[in-house]
DNA sequence: GCCAACGTTGGC
DNA sequence: GCCAACGTTGGC
């Protein structure tokens, strides 16, 4: 089982709209080391879902992959905005998961809290220069954000 | 709204 | 294959 994060502007998609929909195809990813990491994924894994772009970046609560990895159905579509020219069905470059709510934190965890706290010092997403937006999170990372997440 | 850091594109 | 120009991300 692996442990990940996954970045999103609330204005698109929060996690209230996560939690009442219950469950979401993760399409829209268009950066290649991006997407290396959703091909990794795995069924049962778990996600931190982070709000980004917002006056303060936090992460919010947790969901878990409930797919293997597929080709993200927008990259065909001309009507979508993630419409990819140079992808074909024969030929796709980008994949897609889908994941499922499960909480939302009482004390949610902000991007300060975590630079501020030596633990998380190794952590991709406070790596300066880092702008992942799919990106793995070690286990006792995440043991210790949920921890902070329910204090 | 600014801008640093990265990523991508395309001419050569 | 280099690299300038452009586009995007995302914190501040």
């Amino acid at each position: 089982m692996r442990y990940w994060l996954i970045k999103s502007e609330p204005t698109e998609y929060s996690i209230d709209d996560f939690k009442k929909e219950k469950s979401v195809k993760w399409t829209g990813v268009r950066n290649y080391a991006a997407r290396n990491f959703l091909r990794e994924m795995c069924p049962e894994d778990r996600i931190l879902f982070y709000h980004s772009s917002v006056k303060i970046p936090t992460i919010m609560g947790t969901g878990r992959v409930t797919s293997q990895p597929y080709h993200d159905p927008t990259q065909f579509n001309p009507e979508s905005s993630y419409f990819d020219p140079k992808a074909t069905k024969v030929t796709p470059r980008w994949s897609a998961i889908t994941i499922s709510y499960k909480e939302t934190f009482p004390s949610p965890v902000t991007l300060y809290d975590i630079k501020n706290d030596p633990f998380f010092q190794s952590m991709i997403l406070i790596i300066k220069g880092s702008r992942l937006s799919v990106q793995p999170v070690s286990k006792n990372h995440f043991e210790r954000i949920i921890k902070k997440g329910y204090a």
